[in-house]
RNA sequence: GUCCCCAUCGUCUAGAGGCCUAGGACAAGAGCUUUUCAAGCUCUCGACCGGGGUUCGAAUCCCCGUGGGGACGCCA
């Protein structure tokens, strides 16, 4: 039975690069029919917080990946450790030395001489000289385990068989591989997968701008297009299919096909597919997922129900984030227009549009029914009457009724505007015009 | 500095010795459409880090350089 673990320390919020480890797992799992196991490795007294493992779990949870053990806490697990140590201790395998931090002394392990060498499922054999390595603390003088004491502890009572993490812990292997040694028990499969990098290609951070899940979600991505794109960062399926619906990647998912170089986090790739992941979605549900972005924004009045979901239908297909989405619904619920400034002065300050938008008013005035087919056919005929191009009209009535320059079709905004507030904002922006 | 890992278009990648005049996707550029933007469609730009081997044949295997990254805590 395939055992893996995803082990976050409580210490910050989810990072996209131990999210794409903790799916990299979870994944696996699924594929295996294995179990995932989430432990809270929370041994670090001053810097673990409640309200990170919160995040952390939300976040998980968030992102489709639930766990079947857990969570179990290390700092719930002192006497296990202590035991252990205790062993390796009485076997004068380790060695008792005065405290750093408490009053209690640190358990540290002698290291073994010679060679080790781990058999890693990504990158092969890794060969590790012992004689570079310095002993190592087991037990802190706070009495708490040291973290490659308690992981191999862990990895051990809970039975893993695949541990799946980071590269950048290869140089921890060596240490725990001798905690395995002395204590007699074999370590499980090791996968070392590549780090998600920044744009300079450094181990992505902070300075690269958004790196947590929470960061991604408040910014309008959806779960979905997160985790397809994520599973792609040193993955791909044998038919390097990229949009993916997440049971094809599972079925698809062996570390075989797991890469070893490091990859770049694209961000505009994601908002690509994050785009068409809203383009998939019923657009009944991107109104509840939009649902905190809408509630966050002022002078906001959602009365009709059925008419935002108009609006979502007719924005659906260019927004690329839930966050553009619920923005481009606000000038129909809005009592104010918010206009842009190039957009009037290139559009509405030009010669001649005055007595456009005066010719428009009287004619849309006197529609009786303000439909779609009523309203194209006005402007239509109105451009032909005056002997211009329909573009020539349609532009100036999108920046007055709209504020903006760009959008979905006129003649659908409008229609959707009504025909009260469509005249309302083209007499208010007269005295814009010239 | 020491140890370890890695190396295909700007980015994510396909590629397991001949199918490679190296394929796809994002980005960029051009065009079509047109009511702007987005989408869609068509096209263009664009890479095997270098040098030695091995082989009839190398992006693929080996070695050496070079470059990049990671780790060197009583943090995890």
């Amino acid at each position: 039975m395939v055992r893996v673990r995803f082990a976050p320390s409580p210490t910050g919020f989810l990072h996209i690069g131990s999210a794409r480890t903790a799916l990299f797992n979870w994944l696996f799992a699924r594929h295996e029919k294995g179990v995932f196991i989430l432990r809270v490795e929370d041994t670090d007294k001053e810097r673990s917080k409640d309200e990170f493992l919160r995040e952390i779990m939300s976040s998980l949870k968030w992102l489709g990946m639930d766990w079947d053990e857990g969570p179990y806490f290390q700092t719930k697990r002192l006497d296990v450790y202590r035991d252990y140590a205790g062993r390796l201790l009485k076997e004068g395998k380790a060695y008792e030395e005065e405290g750093k931090l408490g009053g209690e002394k640190a358990i540290i392990l002698k290291m073994p001489k010679g060679t080790l060498t781990m058999e890693d499922l990504i990158h092969g054999p890794v060969a590790f000289d012992m004689s570079l390595q310095k002993d190592l603390v087991l037990i802190k003088s706070d009495g708490y385990p040291a973290y490659n004491f308690a992981c191999v502890v862990d990895d051990y009572d809970m039975k893993i068989t695949y541990v799946i993490r980071g590269d950048d812990h290869i140089s921890n292997t060596p240490k725990q591989l001798a905690v395995y040694e002395a204590l007699g028990i074999k370590p499980p499969k090791f996968a070392h997968i590549p780090l998600i990098l920044g744009t300079d290609r450094s181990r992505m951070s902070k300075r690269h701008g958004a790196t947590s899940i929470s960061d991604y979600k408040e910014a309008g991505f959806l779960s979905e297009a997160l985790v397809n794109y994520i599973s792609l960062l040193g993955w791909a399926p044998t038919d390097n299919r990229e949009m993916m619906p997440l049971a094809e990647i599972i079925k698809e998912f062996t570390l075989e096909r797991v890469g070893k170089t490091g990859a770049a986090f694209d961000i505009n790739k994601l908002t690509w597919m994050n785009g068409e992941y809203i383009r998939t979605k019923d657009a009944k549900e991107l109104i509840e997922l939009m649902t905190p972005v809408l509630a966050a924004k002022k002078d906001l009045n959602i009365n009709n129900k059925a008419k935002l979901l108009e609006v979502v239908k007719l924005f659906q297909p260019r927004a690329k984030t839930l966050v553009e989405l619920a923005d481009s619904a606000v000038f129909f619920f809005s009592d104010k227009v918010e206009y842009d400034e190039e957009a009037v002065k290139s559009v509405l300050e030009v010669e001649g549009v005055k007595d456009k938008l005066k010719a428009l008013i009287e004619r849309f005035g006197a529609l009786e029914t303000f439909d779609l087919q009523n309203i194209e056919d006005c402007v239509r005929k109105l451009a032909t009457d005056l002997n211009i191009k329909a573009a020539d009209l349609i532009h100036p009535i999108r920046v007055a009724v709209t504020g903006r320059k760009v959008g979905a079709s006129l003649f659908e905004t409008v229609v959707l505007v009504g025909k009260e507030k469509t005249l309302e904002r083209l007499k208010g922006a007269l005295d814009k015009t010239r």
